[in-house]
RNA sequence: GGGCCGUUAGCUCAACUGGCAGAGCUCCGGACUUUUAAUCCGGCGGAGCAGGUUCGAGCCCUGCACGGCCCUCCA
């Protein structure tokens, strides 16, 4: 499915040019189709000449980065010179210490995406890009003869070079590969973006990220951000001995949250199947069988509206830990969103080591994060000594008083978790874990011993938003039996988002379930607040968008 | 689902009150063997879609599409 279509002309169907089995852009704007024409016009000059615009890889190649630190002198006192790079002892001066308009004769292969040409006649400068590092390559006519300097006219801007040469400073001191052969790797029949201003257009951004990072050295270091995020959180729980694992995407029952689930179909078996909620009852069954302490990073799925802070897909990590509760899993969620928010600083990622910035105000991640119940808060909140999860009517009223619109099926659990939801959790902005959920809705969480209302069920709060949930798992097959009951009770009563009941999870549990603590922990939102982004668009390379056409 | 805003050339942006739609980059042709967003000369290229009002619409009105932000929902 590549380069159907018209990236902004959403007049044009993308299947147009499918179907009539046209060229890519053949259905785009006027304008885009004559830079692509011409592009094409190169590429033929090209094969005419016996040049393959699109030839394999392999071969000795120097990244470009090593390049330019042989330049910085960084690699001084390393025997060995920029990776594969031939000995070039006696050829000329080290490239540090090279004179403007002199040569190292150290030979170096390199290659990347053309961003940049000046072209002086029989001279030209190549700018290529070989992920954030860039180096001009010098392309002279007495050097690479006619018939080699023939190409820098046929080349543009995006495509892809490789260019052997030396380590050589120009005239004006720039490092420079003075080349004695340029090739074309890999032709771009698009035009790249303006490569002063790149992509700004939120939609193509989104849509076509491709461009965004052919274009921004910061889209480019979303992605890396991303992946050092996931690295530091595994490194953590792989040092506190957490099991890397994986389950099943497709539940044949959702369950495990409260969400509505995607289906799917499976055509073999002719049953609907369902995009993964969340892994929670799948890891829980693993420490039934006896594997302690496990832990999964990946995708799960929620059908429901799309916002700055919801993407239909997103990344969930989830770690099980027998016989902990849910204390432990507070100073594991601690341990490990510090250890992310260092990583990313150490990796130049983001600034301010465990501040962090976000919107208008600096969040402070360092420390011990306050724990505090969820009834005192409310209770605050609302300005009231105490809170009886037993006196339903009252709750109602404390609503009432504060304008927050309840359902009379909701129970007073429910209606404790409305007030705090809506007066109490835009305003934590500093770390805190909010502590003891109702019961009532907390399906999946023991109770408390000191009152069988609450949970032991904790959220991370910050910057108003949650990222994290978590609890001493219930490990009485009898009461989840009970619990999963009036989950059914209320899905009937028209709650689409509560739990069916799960007799394979239920038939688990009466294996026996070790007292357990659980931690759910949304990525992409950590994401967000580390790098203070407040789209979670900004931080999935392909976010969710409706389709074209 | 609701509200507000947006959509001008491939990209980034302009345009008086409704009066011939401009520029930079890209691209094409030309000059240039040391540039740094190279420079210089010349050139190609445009109003999201469909209607309406008007002598005349980029600008006003209606509908549609897509997007952004907020609300709703949720994590």
């Amino acid at each position: 499915m590549l380069g159907c279509g018209a990236v902004s002309d959403p007049s044009t169907p993308q299947h147009a040019s499918e179907a009539a089995g046209e060229p890519a852009g053949a259905e785009a704007p006027a304008r885009l189709r004559e830079l692509i024409a011409e592009r094409r016009e190169a590429m033929d000059a090209l094969r005419a000449r016996g040049l393959d615009p699109y030839p394999p890889g392999g071969g000795r190649l120097d990244r470009v980065g090593d390049v330019v630190a042989r330049f910085d002198g960084e690699l001084d006192g390393d025997p060995e010179p920029a990776a594969g790079a031939e000995p070039a002892a006696g050829a000329g001066p080290h490239p540090a210490a090279l004179a403007p308009g002199e040569d190292s004769g150290e030979a170096v292969r390199v290659a990347g995406r053309l961003v940049a040409t000046r072209g002086h006649g029989k001279l030209a400068f190549l700018v290529i890009r070989d992920g954030d590092d860039e180096v001009q390559v010098m392309a002279r006519l007495d050097r690479l003869g006619a018939e080699g300097f023939a190409l820098t006219d046929d080349l543009h801007e995006g495509d892809w070079i490789a260019a052997e040469g030396t380590l050589a400073r120009s005239k004006r001191g720039e490092p420079t590969v003075d080349a004695d052969a340029v090739t074309i790797v890999g032709k771009a029949l698009r035009p790249p973006p303006d490569k002063w201003h790149g992509v700004r257009e939120p939609e193509t951004r989104y849509r076509h990220r491709e461009m965004d990072l052919a274009a921004s050295q910061e889209a480019r270091a979303m992605v890396r951000a991303r992946a050092v995020l996931l690295a530091a959180l595994r490194a953590e729980l792989d040092e506190r001995a957490y099991l890397e694992v994986e389950t099943p995407l497709l539940h044949p029952i959702p369950g495990g949250a409260n969400a509505t689930p995607f289906v799917t179909h499976h055509e073999a078996l002719g049953v609907d199947l369902y995009l993964r909620i969340a892994p929670e009852l799948y890891l829980k069954r693993l420490v039934v069988g006896g594997l302690p302490r496990v832990y999964e990073i990946g995708r799960v799925f929620r059908n429901e509206g799309l916002s700055t802070r919801h993407n239909p897909e997103f990344t969930m990590l989830e770690a099980y830990q027998a016989h902990a509760g849910y204390g432990e899993m507070m100073a594991l969620t601690q341990g490990l969103i510090q250890r992310a928010a260092s990583a990313l600083a150490e990796a130049g990622l983001r600034e301010g080591g465990l501040v962090t910035r976000f919107g208008e105000a600096e969040v402070d991640l360092s420390g011990d994060w306050p724990r505090r119940p969820l009834l005192d808060l409310v209770a605050e909140a609302v300005g009231v000594e105490r809170l009886d999860l037993g006196d339903r009517a009252r709750l109602a009223e404390l609503c009432a008083a504060h304008r927050v619109p309840i359902e009379d099926r909701w129970g007073a659990g429910k209606l404790a978790l409305e007030l705090y939801e809506k007066l109490v959790e835009p305003h934590l902005w500093e770390p805190t874990f909010v502590i003891d959920y109702p019961v009532e809705v907390s399906p999946l969480a023991r109770r408390h011993p000191d009152d069988p209302g609450l949970a032991q069920r904790y959220e991370l709060i910050i910057a108003g938003r949650e990222l994290t949930n978590g609890f001493s798992e219930l490990t009485d097959p009898d009461d989840q039996r009970e619990r999963f009951e009036e989950q059914a009770r209320a899905k009937a009563a028209g709650d689409a988002e509560a739990m069916p009941i799960d007799e394979d999870y239920l038939a688990a549990m009466e294996l026996g379930l070790p007292p357990t603590g659980g931690l759910g922990l949304g990525v992409d939102r950590l994401l967000m607040l580390l790098l203070g982004r407040e789209s979670i668009r900004e931080v999935v390379a392909f976010p969710t968008l409706r389709p074209r056409g």
